[in-house]
DNA sequence: CTGAAAGCGCTTACAG
DNA sequence: CTGAAAGCGCTTACAG
């Protein structure tokens, strides 16, 4: 394979000098068009390819952005990352991206990696780890990131934070069952004490508070097993309890599979809220109700927000909480008919 | 933000010359111990950061991979990237991903923009479109690619192909409803005359052959809104159908939703087979067949081809086809006691 | 409007 | 074992 040409083999090809070449990439007005044409034609014929590591060196944007995920197999994050990737995409921006597996090494081995490969901005849904030093080698190096979904990293004005309004979203889901007459409503799902986890369960408390009632909550991974095994659980040992907020939609679509191994009737017998409204829920036997999060949206707008920053220097508000709504649909109305 | 340290900073506050920061960097074993410390030291107070790009241009490898995806949120592709970036991760390359979203544009767009970035290598799994160039930028840009799962360009010595070997897959969940004694089976899902569509076909179409019984097939997107769709419209329209085998698990999903809304017990009342074997088939109710296609240890694998390719310059075989196997649960076998 | 020159941060022979 | 020098492909003032 021979040497790539570069812009001085270009020059020569179209009998201009290199900078004109240059001029040309940069879509600078100075330039004849006349002479665009030639060198434009140039490159044609000897299927030049810009050097974005060479440009990147004499001083520019390199427009990479870093986008971390601590969770690329959950349908949530998937559908956030994909979204962000394909709005950066369309405003000319790659993506490079990694998944961290909720391990704090490897997220610190991606952003030390991330930062070499000189991204111009990240964009974060962090593991949870409070104890490491948090976001400090992004800060070092200078480059705007936004925490999403998560924040593991308390300076929100160096690092905006950006999530769902969650706690809405749980009050939401209580009120919803509280409304339809029932008074024993469980939490399932969800890691004791994660942040994510208190603020879902947040409005929850306060609605069955306000109605004066008690609470129970089951822990445990936010995984579709445990969501299952929770239903087979709940008839065995808690049949007093007649409905759940799930922490995820994964829980709840668990907890669907197995009360249909338990034989019970979603829907009537035991009423169902999941929470992030994923595409599943519309399309499951009986219809899941959820809180809907609209990840994909999020994850355009927060691509846009960092595109804001990096382009036109508005740093995003420290803290912004985007807006969800409850989808009631057959697993806590049941089924019509 | 004062600019980044460089590797002449280091070298001044180590007291050497930038050379032997150089030597440093690459792992030299000609730096003496004390030296090597010496210059460790500097870099830590100053926060140097290692510029990929300029090393780069100099010639090397960045150290980069470029992962083109069809369809990054079905869990499917999302298990094959997710797996594929880990163990590039894992073996010190970053990874450049996009979902193309099954346009053609799209990913013209990226591939251009990923050797632009300068990418040492491609694992692509294409969208499908016969007519237009294939892989030629890639070809005259002279970066190594492979094709998997989907074959896009014909040039298998030039990119090899690499995907799961379908045919048996589709033989085996026939045979194995044959072998539960029934005789009309459908093939559901799955666009026509698309390759993937036909091998998985194949060895159904033969196995049925061999048994001397008839063929039917209903196409459609491989979505599990199709497969519920088409799960209500058999139980309508074709009520002689026993059995069928889905062109992936998000069909049988579907028409498990569908099943159950339609009240039809499935592994009893209709036996169904999905293909791909995705986590979600041991969680359901009734729990699903599926053709296993490992695709996590799939996408580790084919990381693994790319990098010794690009390490060792071994080129992998022209075509490969991964093992797959039948995992038969409930809804082939029905649901003990 | 176009060209000659310097320089971005690194690596790579080559002297010493 | 270490240093001085050239050069990777581009951009950016600055002359002309």
């Amino acid at each position: 394979m021979s040497r790539r040409p570069t812009i001085v083999d270009v020059a020569r090809a179209a009998g201009v000098s290199k900078s004109t070449v240059s001029n040309v990439l940069q879509n600078s007005p100075l330039v004849k068009p006349a002479t665009r044409k030639l060198v434009e034609q140039a490159m044609g014929d000897l299927g030049y390819v810009y050097n974005r590591s060479a440009a990147n060196l004499r001083g520019g944007d390199i427009g990479l952005i870093g986008l971390v995920i601590n969770d690329l197999r959950n349908p949530f994050f998937t559908e956030f990352a994909a979204s962000a990737q394909m709005t950066f995409a369309e405003r000319g921006y790659a993506t490079v991206i990694a998944n961290t597996d909720e391990k704090p090494e490897i997220q610190a081995q991606v952003i030390a990696s991330m930062i070499e490969h000189g991204v111009s901005g990240f964009l974060i849904s962090p593991d949870y780890v409070p104890e490491e030093e948090g976001l400090e080698t992004i800060r070092r190096a200078g480059i705007p990131a936004m925490q999403v979904l998560r924040r593991i990293d308390p300076r929100t004005d160096v690092f905006p934070f950006a999530s769902l309004d969650y706690a809405t979203g749980g009050r939401l889901a209580a009120e919803h069952l509280l409304g339809l007459g029932l008074r024993r409503i469980a939490f399932v799902g969800g890691l004791a004490n994660r942040p994510v986890t208190e603020e879902r369960m947040s409005g929850y408390r306060a609605a069955m508070a306000e109605a004066g009632l008690d609470t129970a909550a089951f822990h445990g991974r936010p995984s579709r097993a445990f969501g299952r095994d929770m239903a087979l659980a709940l008839r065995a040992r808690h049949p007093e309890i007649e409905g759940a907020i799930c922490f995820s939609d994964l829980v709840a679509l668990g907890m669907l599979a197995g009360f249909a191994e338990a034989g019970t009737r979603v829907g009537t017998d035991f009423r169902l809220v999941g929470f992030d409204d994923i595409e599943e829920c519309a399309l499951t036997w009986p219809r899941l109700s959820s809180v809907r999060c609209d990840v994909a949206r999020f994850g355009r707008e927060s691509a846009e927000a960092m595109l804001a920053w990096l382009e036109e220097g508005r740093q995003p508000p420290p803290m912004r909480r985007a807006p969800v709504e409850l989808v009631a649909r057959h697993s806590s109305l049941g089924v019509p008919g």
